[in-house]
DNA sequence: CGGCATCCGGGAAGATACTG
DNA sequence: CAGTATCTTCCCGGATGCCG
């Protein structure tokens, strides 16, 4: 008789998920995996291809994104679409459900951007530029401005919108923008608006700025990050 | 014999961290392993001792706990402490940082309640349960209501305090209260508050009411869970 | 080129046993 | 009670190769 490991291999509820009720936990079965939070995260501003995600996560393998994307679909955190010719290229969008997980990035990031560990300086995709400014806003310094701002960051385009004290990010052009930021990576602009950088980082020519250079100065001074642990707020 | 000591750890641009200044990036860095918030959740409504955490977290083997509690103190979450005698014990708890994690609990809570896979009929540790109640009130259903409750879960005794629309929890005694729940496992009391199920687990002898009946009926309306995926607010 | 499947090495997680 | 020690299993990361 093979009495070989009849331990738990057999029983496929125990293995690798925690067994709790607890929605925490639960969301931790879902996307507690390695790199899984942070394909999504590249999903928040609208669908991409394999290859993008790749892209913008510097570090994961092949094998561990097609994992993660089957178990994120199997899961109903998102979909794979084939967009219509001509372009007939393949896509990975997330369900309603799926952007709905915004709220778990921003309360991740305001928790960890107290952390005495933080290192700012390490290189920042342009999803999580637009995310930061959608969490770090503060309301009122926001309260009476409409405006709508471009951003091309390396070879992506981002419109901007501004109003009611909130911020709408989303891929792609932006014809309506009276003010337009160019630069080559996402760390440059929160070295401008983190760092209150803005003026020594055009100068150094890292950033450049085209159109209304008054709502630039405000726009940079609308975010404020929550204070290091031990700094008192 | 100390050359064993090479930890590749410390090399900094190579393994398993994701270099990524994006806040939840860093996050997933200090939390991201495998059961490291769910320790961090036992450890929300106070101190725990290393063989209280384990029991907490069935499937946790002690090597991992040890380990996790080595990282979350390195980071900053937790500090080890040592009771003062007679108890004279040693227990993790969460610094004021870590407190502040609550929110990411309410999110991934929020979030994961609404997954088509979630299932609630796995167990659920008290501090979870009292977690829920915080994450789950409705605040003006609770608006006018100020009393404490007890509640005995297995060995353990927790104090629930409702007030202006909000919840606290403590565990330890609860002389003040009006109302107990008594019970074994902390997924009966879900039952009876989000399957609506009071009444019936009462009858069939898991759940033990004693004092004012009238508030037991009135605390498990308070809370509601968000609709599933597919089903509408 | 985009989207995987496959194989491999190393290390993290899991189970069990053991110690101060 | 509070962890080590050890061994096994499995996942992650990297490289290669297939196939439309």
């Amino acid at each position: 008789m093979q009495l070989e490991k009849i331990t738990k291999k057999e029983n496929p509820a125990s293995r690798r998920w925690y067994e709790d009720a607890c929605g925490a936990a639960h969301a931790l079965d879902i996307v507690g995996e390695r790199w899984a939070l942070l394909v999504m995260r590249e999903l928040m501003l609208g669908p991409k291809r394999f290859t993008d995600l790749r892209a913008s996560l510097p570090g994961i393998s092949a094998n561990v994104l097609t994992q993660r994307l089957e178990g994120l679909e199997a899961n109903g955190v998102l979909t794979k679409r084939r967009l219509p010719p001509p372009v007939s290229a393949q896509v990975y969008e997330l369900t309603p459900w799926g952007y709905e997980s915004e709220p778990i990035f921003q309360t991740l990031g305001r928790w960890a951007a107290r952390s005495p560990t933080h290192d700012p300086s390490l290189p920042l995709t342009a999803t999580s530029l637009m995310m930061s400014f959608r969490t770090m806003i503060v309301r009122e310094r926001a309260a009476g401005i409409d405006a709508v701002i471009g951003f091309r960051i390396g070879n992506e385009s981002y419109r901007v919108h501004v109003h009611d004290g909130e911020i709408d990010a989303a891929r792609g052009a932006f014809d309506d923008a009276s003010l337009v930021f160019t630069m080559d990576v996402g760390a440059v602009m929160a070295g401008a608006v983190y760092a209150n950088q803005l003026a020594a980082l055009e100068a150094a020519g890292a950033l450049r700025i085209e159109g209304d250079r008054t709502l630039a100065d405000l726009f940079v001074s609308l975010f404020e990050l929550p204070p290091k642990v031990g700094q008192d707020a």
